[in-house]
DNA sequence: TTAATTGCAAATGGTTTGCAATATT
DNA sequence: AATATTGCAAACCATTTGCAATTAA
């Protein structure tokens, strides 16, 4: 995806912020973690094995910051931190997670199947739906018994 | 719901725990403030009311408690708090939120329509779905403009 | 009586912030 | 040169925990 970093670099132009080799490098590990739901902390340790300088103050401003340019999407596993997936565009953040409450692994689905429902949403409560987001707590193969 | 105070006192005897004035009180908030989603500094604030001596540290004991019991849902609006909401057991939990994006409102759906969905995941993906959780973000009526 | 519970204060842990030094434009 | 960004350390803030005193059973 060499794209996203040319993108990255006209978001950020437009923008007035900076490209600094600190962003690319984040941006770097996130798609090479691509279904992986990363947390802070795991990727500042990853970013820490090709820029051992950087702090873990910029990693949270730069996920911020992508987040905001779209970048990148927020999840929340109730699992005591944030996680980020990379947001692929492709139909747009249409497909869900599977979390396992035993072992607290996190499958993607990748349905959306949402249509009907958000329809009859915007339709009868008057609301502009712009994002979804749906989990499913359950228990995976492995921890079915 | 006199019934639901009667079912605590059952429930937490049947694992070897007290009914004190602190939890009684709790529960009473909760049920007196349905479809509000407080957080656990909310429910303090209202708890102090009535029983002025309570700790924090009481009421989130009491909730990680009530969660455990299923009397509740924990829930997250990203609004950097916890939220809960009483479980009220009428088709268990089939209802959803819509977040407004601009005000913070949060909106109940009391729709479901996901059990297409659910059968799908259950047979093509081997897992057991327990519950789930659906937000959808947007705007609601006063902020579409 | 005795085991669970409480209130308090201190600790925890993820996240944010102030600031002087540094890098990008 | 001007401005955004960084790393660091300190601050923040929701939540948790240790403990001696208290309370429900």
């Amino acid at each position: 995806m060499e794209n996203l970093v040319e993108s990255l670099k006209e978001q950020l132009k437009e923008k007035g912020y900076k490209l600094t080799t600190q962003r690319r490098i984040i941006l770097d590990v996130i798609l090479e973690n691509q279904g992986k739901h990363l947390s802070p902390e795991e990727i500042y340790e990853k970013v820490r094995g090709k820029f051992p300088e950087i702090g873990l103050a910029t990693v949270y401003r730069t996920l911020q910051l992508f987040e905001e340019l779209n970048i990148i999407y927020k999840l929340n596993f109730n699992d005591g931190c944030s996680r980020y997936e990379l947001n692929t565009n492709n139909g747009d953040h249409q497909h869900h997670h599977l979390i396992c409450l035993n072992c607290g692994k996190v499958i993607e689905v990748q349905l959306d199947l949402l249509e009907a429902l958000e329809e009859e949403i915007e339709k009868s409560r008057e609301f502009k739906i712009v994002d979804h987001n749906l989990k499913f707590f359950g228990y995976c193969k492995d921890c079915k018994k």
